[in-house]
DNA sequence: CGAAGTGATGTGACTTGGTAACGTCACCGT
DNA sequence: ACGGTGACGTTACCAAGTCACATCACTTCG
């Protein structure tokens, strides 16, 4: 037989978040309603709402294995390091999972965001999440508070503001140089802050 | 003639707020409606959203006030002041607006935000502004980046955490004191990051 | 091999947040 | 006395999100 004839086709979170993706930068993230992105992705509205619990989330999905990355590198790293390493040492875990062919999907992405003003406000709330996660793996380390708290957003500002910067770019700067260098440059000016 | 019969009772915004807090603390968020809180407050469903651009944004007014308040305040600190000390100044000004009598009003705030994701989100994104007002201003004195972004957050950092306190305290301890301890401390665990 | 179960999806009805067009009426200045 | 103006109400509407229930391929087990 040519094929099984399944009942649906496979990979229904992928095809909803493309559409979306899609559709966000083609009319605006406003413009386009729920019902037209689980159409594109040949679905319904009811199924995009049991992948993503709203609208704005589609654009996110995978941040809890962002965290869950995080948090297992700063328990795996050696008890000699310090905070700022231990966190150095979770960037690159993490950076490293972003291969540069995904660039350009990552720019259209800030961009839509970078746009409206909700997704500004669920994307703020994601770092926080990230930064909650490294934390609490450095408390576990018996790092006090606020040290690690500190650690941890310092770390997220670095990822940040080096994400921000290899999306941007067309030269083949990995975002893993870009955010030990950015975070090199946090703590530099750290001292000048008094 | 007994009265001038306006033709409706004064301050609206007011009654909103109020209206709103109650309903939320008495049923949580999620369970009243901008119907329900516009009732309460003798009005209707439209003008709630004349005062408010969204449901969330009844528990934040003033905001832009804080932000005015802190950029004035870090424009006016003398030239001589380094920029966490242009910021801690900034910080006095805004918390001597914190009067004592807000006290019980700010916990039950601080409950009800508590309680629910969105509007933790919509706090976390305020936040963010507030830093936002002070890297502005501090950049207009000359301060650079990312030195004048770390200073702000330090300092909205301090705040957040002090206001914590503050509100769920019974002694008489002023959100001013509070803050630059809390402040002071951070700067502290800034050297045992490495 | 058939029957019962499972899981991902569709359908339709509903509530509520949020917008927009239009109407009302006290107040204010001229 | 008269024409704004501003704050509010009324109505109708759209889109986000929820829920109960139906469907049907695939699996499992007797």
């Amino acid at each position: 037989m040519l094929s099984s004839m399944a009942r649906w086709e496979p990979n229904a979170r992928e095809r909803l978040v493309r559409a979306a993706v899609d559709l966000f930068t083609e009319q605006g993230y406003d413009a386009t309603t729920v019902n037209g992105i689980a159409e594109r992705a040949g679905l319904t509205k009811t199924t995009f709402f049991r992948h993503f619990p709203d609208k704005r989330e589609v654009l996110f999905a995978g941040q809890e294995t962002h965290s869950r990355l995080l948090a297992e590198a700063i328990a795996a790293s050696p008890d000699s390091a310090t905070p700022l390493q231990a966190v150095a040492a979770a960037l690159d875990a993490l950076t490293a999972t972003f291969t540069d062919d995904r660039r350009e999907f990552a720019a259209r992405l800030r961009t839509v965001i970078a746009d409206n003003g909700e997704l500004q406000e669920r994307a703020v709330f994601k770092r926080i999440g990230l930064a909650g996660a490294m934390t609490d793996a450095l408390r576990k380390r018996g790092v006090p508070d606020p040290t690690a708290s500190l650690a941890a957003e310092l770390g997220i500002r670095a990822f940040h503001d080096a994400f921000d910067l290899w999306s941007d770019r067309t030269d083949q700067q990995a975002l893993a140089d870009l955010t030990r260098q950015t975070l090199d440059e946090l703590r530099a000016a750290m001292a000048t802050l008094d």
